[in-house]
DNA sequence: TCGGTAATAGACCGGTCTGTATAGTAAAAC
DNA sequence: GTTTTACTATACAGACCGGTCTATTACCGA
């Protein structure tokens, strides 16, 4: 149900989803998600948050230590994230993102699992090109060219930035 | 009316935002909103995205030629941003993220509305940086970058972009 | 003064929302 | 074998949703 409840979230958003939808697509009836969530839907949210940020960290974390070169991990890590938007008609960008636009500013508990899923990729870049601002800046550029790609149905948000990480990590260009 | 919806567009999002509110914010009954948008919400939805876009646009235009550096001028625009994202409580973010993502899925007139604005931002970034991946890497960095403030509620994502804007524009570094 | 139109005002509709209450079931505990 | 616990299943409640309808007011040229 968790697992249901993270895909919806993260393709139509907070609102846009009813727990009548969730439960139907789990195949749960209503009295089981308020035995296991007796928070309700914000409990739901903020749990499929966490989920879908543990998953998307350690999906990240193994790319990052597949390559020892920062540069071509990430432009793996785009990459991965550009066919997985393509392969679901460009809804399925980032799983935080939805929800965080649109439910955080009205549930702190909401917001603050949003916040921790970032906070834990920030962490996780950082280790790897080594500074604080600038795992941000790759992040933010990541959290917007998926934002930007999924509005536009096409992938070249997510392509300018891999052609332009080896900038943005410092190298000297070209 | 236009102007009250677009505002709580940007602040709640598509479906947190009810006809009511938007109607008693601005103070009008419901027959006025259905007499001079016909298409409903779908419509008014469209219209704010375009004003809104329309705005940021001009507004972003004008830093853009106050200054004939790229990057100093996109600084400034960076802090105005981030100026008016404290003085929303952090609710005041890029107006067409919110709705582009728990609508645009949905909606292909909404869709088509925010790529318009989305790519009219982008042209004007490429017409003062030059080329028009490093815009997209731009403005991408920046829209990611509101979304990470918004959900932190804190600026550091958009000073640590703005601390690398040159490295993003292709400058040597420090 | 008189139509006639532009726009407002708000009651109302079916449907859906989240959430609750109650009934039923299956398996473990003793 | 009965009782307790854990969980499922469904019906239902109240609020609110977007949208439609009719009535009424403001305005304007003739």
């Amino acid at each position: 149900m968790l697992r249901t409840a993270a895909d919806l979230f993260r393709n139509q958003g907070y609102h846009a989803t009813g727990l009548n939808q969730v439960l139907a697509e789990g195949g749960a009836p209503k009295g089981s998600l308020y035995f296991h969530f007796p928070g309700g839907k914000e409990q739901l949210a903020v749990e499929a948050v966490a989920l879908a940020g543990e998953n998307l960290r350690v999906a990240l974390q193994a790319v990052l230590e597949s390559d020892p070169d920062p540069v071509a991990a990430l432009d793996q890590a785009l990459e991965l994230l550009g066919a997985n938007l393509e392969r679901t008609d460009y809804r399925g960008g980032c799983p935080i993102a939805t929800v965080a636009l649109d439910a955080a500013a009205e549930s702190e508990p909401i917001r603050a699992a949003c916040d921790a899923a970032y906070s834990s990729w920030q962490r996780l870049i950082a280790a790897h090109v080594g500074d604080d601002g600038t795992a941000m800046v790759v992040l933010a550029a990541i959290e917007g060219a998926l934002l930007l790609a999924r509005t536009r149905r096409d992938l070249t948000p997510l392509t300018d930035v891999r052609n332009h990480l080896g900038a943005l990590l410092g190298r000297t260009p070209r």
